[in-house]
DNA sequence: TCTTTTTTTAACTAATTAGTTAAACTGTTT
DNA sequence: AAACAGTTTAACTAATTAGTTAAAAAAAGA
């Protein structure tokens, strides 16, 4: 062991791992780091010590969280496929990304109504690459004749708007008591989304 | 003047405003009542004199927030016309009415983040009631083989989550230099939202 | 105009919060 | 085994935060 010992790299991931949740329930101001320290059994000062600042550990949180997010549904797209099959492919892995990881879009939507001010450029470029990723296959789409013109930030805020305020909100849903039945899957909203956008964006016969 | 003072509506409403503005910027924790103090000029014992506490005050302001918001929306559907304009005119009230008021979205997103905890039972009735008004919409256009069957939480997800999230990260897209014609105006993105959702839900001939 | 009620104020309070310190403990290297 | 480096700890600190008090000021009512 060099630079990172067993144990710090244990501590450090506890920490982080309880922290982001914490930061996604509460959001940045409402995370209180006494609390965190009850929560993972580690003295305050550790804290301190493997992060540096409240800010410190925020930042590596989302550095963390919102890593590998671009990557997974990237590569969920095969090029060869058709572009119905590529957009299919990219809601789907992003529903899974985010239903995996329910911190995600929870802390996405807060960072977006702070102006994102404290999401750290990594993980906007994540943003990014996912944005320029469903661009290409709009783009394609367009060119082939096969999807109408739209602007690829529309599809983008349908895609990861719908799906994040869905995940987030399964606890409030599943509160409601008098709408059992208005309640649906991960599943199925994935599916109907990826429906209706490719109904909605493909070219009919005239 | 009997029970409120002309003064007392004019501090109270000033508070209640700049409040506002706070808690769907900062959130809930992140507002802190001395700065609120300090920028409405206001002492800080008149805000617990009229609001109580923290907690009354933000109620009072979600209460108001989102007051209107289903009626709004509700108002603007003309059920003499056809499912195709209601959805498109659900669609555009609801742009609207987020649009200028730009808090309740931001206010929105972060109570769907903490499950809704602190969000009064005011403001979900108004969210349920938009639901409930897209529904019949949904129904009627099913029923009159004009809507393909699609279940009226995913076109509520999909309409309020994109148009929520699209007006919220304006100020974020505004400082993205790198990218200045991926981004779109509110009535162009309202447009391509609805149009793709109609085309999507649109009982095509086979 | 006087009395009562409402509202605002300056100053204060107790609790909370992010962060710190230096010693003790643990792990690694020679 | 000793020296060095890394990690954790108990106790502490200064600043901040939500909330309070009682008097002063303003508004309303008779």
């Amino acid at each position: 062991m060099s630079e990172i010992t067993k144990k710090s790299s244990k501590t450090a991931a506890l920490i982080q791992e309880a922290a982001t949740n914490m930061f996604a329930t509460y959001g940045f101001d409402g995370t209180i780091m006494d609390e965190l320290a009850a929560k993972t059994g580690v003295n305050k000062a550790s804290i301190y010590y493997h992060f540096g600042s409240k800010q410190g550990l925020y930042e590596a949180c989302m550095t963390t969280l919102f890593s590998g997010v671009a990557n997974q549904v990237l590569a969920a797209i095969a090029p060869q496929d058709s572009v119905f099959d590529q957009l299919s492919a990219f809601i789907a892995a992003f529903s899974q990304a985010a239903y995996k990881s329910p911190n995600m879009p929870a802390v996405l939507m807060r960072e977006m109504a702070s102006s994102g001010k404290n999401m750290p450029k990594s993980a906007r470029q994540q943003m990014q690459r996912l944005l320029f990723g469903l661009k290409t296959i709009l783009e394609e789409g367009e060119r082939k004749g096969l999807l109408k013109p739209i602007q690829p930030l529309t599809v983008h805020m349908m895609i990861v708007g719908s799906l994040s305020l869905y995940i987030v909100s399964e606890p409030l849903r599943r509160g409601i008591a008098d709408a059992p039945q208005a309640d649906i899957s991960v599943a199925e909203m994935t599916e109907e989304v990826s429906n209706l956008i490719q109904n909605g964006l493909k070219v009919t016969e005239k």
